[in-house]
RNA sequence: GGGCCGUUAGCUCAGUUGGCUAGAGCACCUGCAUGACGCGCAGGGGGUCGGGGGUUCAAAUCCCUCACGGCCCA
């Protein structure tokens, strides 16, 4: 035991002994009923660690400790998501290249030797490189993020056995997640289509509902008149203008008086002079603008249900790259209709609207001035433009969207699992009676894993989209834009009679939605996979309830027909001192590192594991100091009891039979309702209830036990001496081994002092370790009296202005006779915490405590 | 507009099936060298439990309603 503890360097010593010892290697021998699995979310590594991630990490690794010293072989894995936009971004910027897959792979490339230099780059400027060599700089730049993470977890004390790691982009990843793919696809689960979807015009990519996002943006209602067929002028106001080309309709709510007569009828658009049907439909709002809106290929996500619902005809304008098409859509016919077109065509969408409303000035055709309003407009959550909706051919997973009794039945996977806090599963449930349409899949990017397949092309030079080829199982994981299906050669690749591979990439959820399968080697370890499948716990975050946690329910759903996890814990996220939540976005960000060093791991955890479950929580550096504090104090309080061992040489085996004062078995009785108030909230995943708990017990037992024995355990060999001792270390052992989930440094350095082998391997306390303590003698009562009487006397001395040493010449205790009784039990202490000679006990009605103290020379 | 969560001391938060005078820590004020700890110890002041209504012997807690904040979704 050292002379003077401290808290400095136990992070590196510990993480070293950890890791040399295997104190979290998971062993694989156990049975599934010994096991407790843990679907870990692996992070972005592109993105910045921050402390939102210590915060919710925190969490799952204090019931991972929990779960490991309740007896549990703990599997608990991590991951890394690698794949997609971020890692994209990252690399484009920091190797200054560009993907531009049309490229031939390049054996030779090299490593840009700027890379990471932003100023260099900008001169020389960026170049194309092929897709294989893009995601060769991918994984070398991932590797690095994934290093600086995994050191970060160490020393923040993640429990994690580190020989189970997994990256999103590996190859076994990419073998599940096209293994899972080819099964949907066989079970009919998976299909592609043409079909209108949500399209960012930056990134140039499909986007699925869970990406979405409505913000608020200025726009202006134009006025524009259209014709009926009695030549009367029929107004429509529309955002849109530049849209008119490719309006198919018209339509109105059914009720709407003012148009009732129109239904039926046709009318002709101003300028384009087309004809087009005027329609009813209830979604219609008889508020907005005039009342009747055009319905065009497609301006929102109403004008598909519409154009769905109500059959309507495609007049697609908007390509890809958020231009106008050359040529003009279907309707357009007569040469004024054309020559207008003419002027719109190969225009952003920007400009096209300039030129729109120009066309309809010289045409008279606009009614007053553009009215501006805001209104919310569809973006992708990572970009800055207005989504399109363009159709092409994508694939998707059935999610319930488009079918009642599959989202019954993943509503009821929602039934089969517990739910920390329990009312988040309301958020599961709502989110799958929201949809209406199924999961998206395919990704127009290149950093991601291949939709497994190749299409014949006919002798016509036409692909045949509808009779995919799929690959063996047993070739996974496949690159189709570079490998070759069984019986073609690479000759024959885009040529008639030949073959073309998917170029699409599947979604990162499409991956990240089988880590239970992952982690757990479905179909690649499959001794592994019964042991740890279905896993007992998903922790995550509340607000990807609909992304990870739903699409990880519908791959199990799909896969093994049962739930992915017996439980499901969410995190809440941590808010900046405004309250505001941080993300790297608004720039409000921590970084963990600087806070890990300046207050220790420990601290920081304690400020964690503080946040309760599902709770969002507040950065605060002053929870903090105060884990550092208890950090602080449980060394020393540590260091005082075990002072008392150096005399002793069998404190391995603390004999309870000898532990007969009263108040040391009152200690006990109430240490002993602590262990089962942490367990059970340990049960419930309420590792924060659990750390106050321990922590206010904690203080109360060195504020006043430590205070009350003290005198008697400094007492040579007595009896009572040995029973203070004696039921102190026990009382320490057992503190030390409830904090350990929480301030797994600290304990574990205390424990070192006297014991071998880690704490973290010990055995949760049980209250059989505790001696029997029933009966009046065991009254934590006692305990509570004790206390109290101690505290008043300290009050007295505190109102003199006296030290706390000050003698008492004679104390008298006022108190109901049954609560004297309990004093009698441990007045020997009390008189002699508080130096107080002539104690006399008095019966009466109301507590009340009267002091003489002796004259102290004050200076 | 819909769903969910929250609103308790200056700050951060506890408060379990309604039940002692509503608690803790920080901050603030006062005092204290006591043989673990001054990164400590002892004590103190500070709250109309967001507003209003209801149920009840009894409401921070249950019900209704409104306001404000947050998240998710339209």
């Amino acid at each position: 035991m050292p002379t003077k503890p401290s808290l400095d360097g136990i992070e590196e010593i510990w993480c070293n002994q950890w890791e040399k010892n295997g104190i979290y290697s998971f062993d694989r021998n156990k049975t599934r009923e010994e096991i407790f699995s843990i679907d870990t979310p692996p992070p972005t590594v592109s993105g910045s660690l921050h402390v939102g991630h210590v915060f919710s990490y925190t969490h799952t690794d204090a019931i991972a400790r929990y779960q490991r010293m309740a007896g549990k072989e703990v599997f608990y894995p991590m991951g890394w998501d690698d794949n997609g936009l971020p890692t994209e971004r990252r690399v484009q910027n920091f190797f200054g290249v560009r993907c531009d897959p049309s490229l031939p792979y390049d054996p030779d490339f090299e490593t840009p030797a700027d890379a990471g230099n932003p100023k260099k780059i900008k001169e020389r400027g960026e170049f194309d490189i092929s897709r294989r060599n893009f995601i060769d700089l991918c994984h070398i730049l991932t590797a690095e993020d994934e290093k600086a993470f995994e050191a970060l977890w160490r020393r923040l004390g993640l429990s994690v056995d580190w020989s189970l790691t997994y990256a999103t982009i590996d190859e076994k990843c990419q073998r599940v997640a096209q293994r899972a793919f080819l099964r949907n696809l066989n079970r009919g689960q998976a299909y592609q289509t043409e079909a209108p979807s949500l399209w960012d015009v930056t990134f140039r990519t499909a986007v699925a509902q869970a990406e979405l996002e409505d913000r608020e943006r200025p726009g202006a209602y134009h006025t524009l008149t259209f014709h009926t067929e009695s030549d009367e002028d029929l107004h429509i106001a529309t955002t849109r203008p530049e849209l008119l080309p490719a309006c198919v309709a018209l339509v109105a709510h059914p009720d709407d008086s003012r148009y009732k007569n129109l239904f039926g009828t046709t009318v002709t658009t101003p300028v384009f002079g087309v004809e087009v049907p005027v329609c009813k439909h209830q979604l219609a709002d008889p508020e907005k603008g005039t009342g009747i809106a055009m319905i065009c290929t497609f301006g929102d996500t109403t004008d598909v249900t519409w154009w769905r619902e109500l059959d309507l005809p495609v007049r697609a304008i908007i390509n890809r790259n958020g231009r106008i098409i050359n040529d003009p859509p279907s309707g357009i016919s007569d040469e004024t209709g054309i020559t207008a077109f003419k002027r719109l065509s190969g225009k952003t969408i920007f400009s096209a609207q300039e030129e729109m409303v120009l066309m309809l000035r010289e045409a008279g055709e606009l009614v007053g001035e553009p009215e501006p309003i805001t209104h919310p407009v569809k973006f992708f959550e990572k970009g800055d433009k207005p989504l399109e909706i363009v159709t092409s051919r994508q694939w998707y997973i059935k999610n319930g969207g488009r079918d009642e009794k599959l989202a019954n039945a993943l509503i009821d996977r929602g039934n089969e699992m517990n739910w920390y806090p329990s009312y988040m599963q309301a958020r599961y449930s709502n989110w799958i009676e929201g949809l209406n349409g199924d999961w998206l899949i395919s990704r127009q990017r290149f950093f991601g894993v291949s939709i497994p397949l190749w299409y014949p092309i006919d002798e016509n030079g036409e692909t045949i989209w509808d009779e995919p080829i799929a690959p063996q199982e047993d070739s996974l994981p496949v690159d189709p834009t570079s490998q070759v299906p069984v019986g073609f050669s690479e000759d024959q690749r885009g040529k008639p009679n030949g073959f073309i591979g998917d170029p699409d990439v599947m979604d990162t959820w499409a991956t990240s939605s089988l880590t239970p399968q992952i982690a757990c080697g479905w179909e690649e370890d499959q001794d592994l996979f019964e042991r740890t499948y279905p896993m007992d716990m998903r922790p995550q975050a509340h607000d990807i309830i609909r992304t990870w946690l739903f699409s990880t329910v519908v791959r199990s759903h799909f896969e093994s027909d049962s739930s992915p996890w017996l439980n499901c814990a969410l995190s809440g996220w941590v808010l900046d001192p405004d309250r505001k939540k941080m993300s790297k976005s608004k720039g409000n960000v921590v970084t963990p590192i600087d806070l890990l060093e300046e207050y220790g791991s420990d601290a920081i955890r304690y400020w964690a594991a503080n946040g309760r479950p599902g709770t969002d929580t507040t950065f605060d550096d002053g929870q903090m100091k105060i884990g550092r504090k208890l950090a602080i104090k449980i060394l020393n309080a540590s260091r005082f009891v075990l002072s008392f061992s150096d005399a002793k040489s069998d404190l391995l085996e603390i004999d309870k039979s000898l532990i007969n004062n009263p108040l040391d078995l009152s200690m006990l009785a109430s240490l002993d309702g602590l262990i089962d108030e942490t367990t059970a909230a340990f049960n419930t995943f309420d590792y924060a209830r659990a750390l106050e708990k321990t922590e206010s017990w904690f203080w109360d037992f060195t504020d006043n036990h430590l205070e009350l024995v003290k005198v008697r355990a400094y007492g040579e060999e007595s009896s009572n001496a040995i029973s203070a001792q004696y039921a102190l270390f026990l009382a320490l052992q057992t503190l030390l081994k409830l904090f350990a989930p929480f301030l797994p440094f600290v304990t574990e350095e205390i424990w070192s002092w006297w014991r071998d082998g880690s704490i973290h391997q010990q055995n949760w306390p049980s209250t059989k370790d505790l001696p029997e303590t029933s009966g009046s003698i065991g009254d934590q009562e006692i305990a509570l009296v004790a206390a109290q009487t101690i505290a008043e006397i300290r009050k007295k001395k505190t109102e003199a202005k006296s030290s706390l040493a000050t003698p008492v010449t004679s104390c008298t205790v006022i108190d109901t006779s049954e609560r004297l009784d309990l004093l009698r039990l441990a007045l020997d202490d009390v008189s002699a915490a508080a130096k107080a000679e002539n104690m006399n006990l008095v019966v009466g009605e109301k507590f009340e405590v009267e002091v003489l103290l002796a004259e102290v020379e004050n200076n």
